[in-house]
DNA sequence: ATCGGCTCGCGCAA
DNA sequence: TGCGCGAAGCCGAT
């Protein structure tokens, strides 16, 4: 299948020139399967009659990121280079600002190819590059289903308004993508790179944050593990999928949010995979493509049409201002974040869920939402409360710093959602209660659960 | 156990 | 201009 043209931009007006290869900067798409960026640029190369050299910038000072997520990323990037070299394809890391890792190796490319990110920093370093590099820049878009201005050209107000118009675009891009061989392999190519073979050296000589421990023992990263992980959901646990989105104790979910994350899995190889599993069990298949696509593709929506998608004022107005008049409202409880962060709080409910953020980088959905409802209601003020939220959420979230990180947190505050009867402090936006998990769920079996890992993985 | 009301605003029908 | 309806709810009445 050939690639959809609307996934590939040009990013700037300069010509393709004679280089010595074409360069595939890869910074969002970390994987050799299903990436169109990696395969527009084998594509290129086959083309120009030149070499494809792929390069990833490694910086150690990225906002907000520890030792838990980057092993989890070079877990990944080792196996990705590992299949690229399998395909012939030389991969270098660089260490360094990846704009300027790009720029570098782009002065002997005759064009450079991207992947593409929603987030301010991500659209700013593609920037930078395609005004600095003297010779074309190509995006290629490779971790949504549907590109974001194909779905639409605004912030949609919510999922029921974006999804008629992802579902119209389904069947042109439900469409699988085929690898190219390469015919120039370029493995003898003699770049320096970053050594990935001692993982554990490499991230001992980088500056990170060590406070935030690696979760290898539940999440390891890279895409062979995010595919048999996937295909045990598809076997065992997708008939459940459409019973279970609020049902935390049970783990009929697929566990793909911090792959998708790092790019290590394609959302459009998952969601083939779920239109290949038997018709009988078209509820839960609809209700996975629902999360994976429209909710998912929602929250790239947001972050790229919402300009302050990081910051309390990206909720909308009614909520504001519902939110505003219950500022004084009385608060039976006021934790701050270190009592947060230490799942020490009043709500044994609570405590388990930051628990397992904690202790797993993850957390059931279901959850996030009880989770991120209760800071707003235990914080001096809503302000802080989304700042708390989304510092917390970052930090211990392997799938943090995501487009869905910031549409979720959002979310608690009113965004994508509707008024509700008022109350105190929430005002008119949506309330959770514990009482609502203990007759939704089996709240008990939920603690229990935590508990076990807790323990396993001390 | 089940149901209606709560409450906002988008998008479509008219 | 009117109206149906919605990312996962709560609460009180029956």
């Amino acid at each position: 299948m050939s690639i959809q043209p609307t996934r590939i931009q040009p990013l700037n007006d300069v010509d393709v020139r004679k280089g010595e290869y074409v360069l595939y900067w890869m910074q969002q798409s970390q994987r050799s399967a299903y990436n169109h960026a990696l395969e527009y640029a084998v594509q290129q190369a086959n083309k120009q009659d030149r070499m494809l050299l792929v390069v990833f910038g490694l910086m150690d000072d990225y906002p907000e990121a520890n030792l838990r997520h980057y092993t989890f990323m070079l877990e990944g990037l080792k196996e990705t280079l590992a299949t690229l070299t399998s395909r012939g394809i030389k991969m270098v890391l660089r260490l360094g600002h990846p704009p300027e890792v790009a720029l570098k190796l782009g002065r002997r490319a005759s064009m450079i190819v991207c992947d593409r990110g929603y987030l301010k920093h991500q659209r700013a370093w593609r920037e930078q590059v395609a005004q600095e590099a003297n010779c074309r820049v190509v995006q290629v878009e490779s971790d949504v289903v549907v590109p974001v201005e194909v779905v639409s050209d605004k912030a949609e107000y919510a999922a029921r308004t974006i999804r008629p118009k992802i579902n119209r675009q389904l069947e042109t891009y439900l469409v699988g993508l085929k690898q190219t061989r390469i015919k120039n392999p370029s493995l003898g190519f003699k770049i320096k790179g970053i050594d990935l073979d001692d993982t554990e050296g490499l991230l001992r000589k980088l500056n990170l944050d060590p406070s935030v421990p690696p979760v290898s023992r539940f999440f390891k990263g890279g895409t062979s593990r995010a595919g048999k992980r996937f295909e045990g959901f598809i076997r065992h646990r997708l008939k459940h999928y459409d019973q279970h989105s609020n049902q935390p104790q049970t783990n009929d979910i697929s566990h793909m949010s911090p792959y998708l994350h790092f790019g290590q899995i394609s959302p459009l190889y998952l969601a083939l995979k779920i239109c290949r599993a038997p018709d009988f069990l078209k509820a839960a298949k609809e209700a996975y493509i629902e999360e994976l696509v429209v909710r998912h593709e929602l929250a790239m929506n947001f972050a790229f049409y919402t300009a302050n998608y990081d910051v309390y004022s990206c909720i909308p107005g009614w909520a504001q201002k519902t939110l505003a008049d219950h500022q004084q409202d009385k608060r039976d409880y006021v934790y701050n974040r270190r009592q947060l962060e230490n799942a020490d709080t009043h709500d044994p409910y609570w405590n388990a869920c930051m628990l397992e953020m904690k202790h797993t980088g993850f957390m059931h959905n279901y959850m996030r939402m009880y989770w991120g409802k209760k800071i707003l209601e235990w914080s001096a003020t809503p302000q802080k409360a989304y700042r708390t939220t989304l510092a917390i959420n970052n930090k211990y979230f392997l799938d943090g710093r995501d487009a869905n990180s910031y549409t979720g947190v959002a979310w608690i505050y009113g965004v994508h959602d509707r008024a509700w009867s008022e109350r105190s402090i929430f005002g008119k936006t949506r309330y959770m209660a514990a009482s609502g998990l203990e007759r939704k769920c089996d709240i008990a079996a939920y603690v229990k659960k935590v508990a076990d890992l807790v323990r396993s993985a001390i």
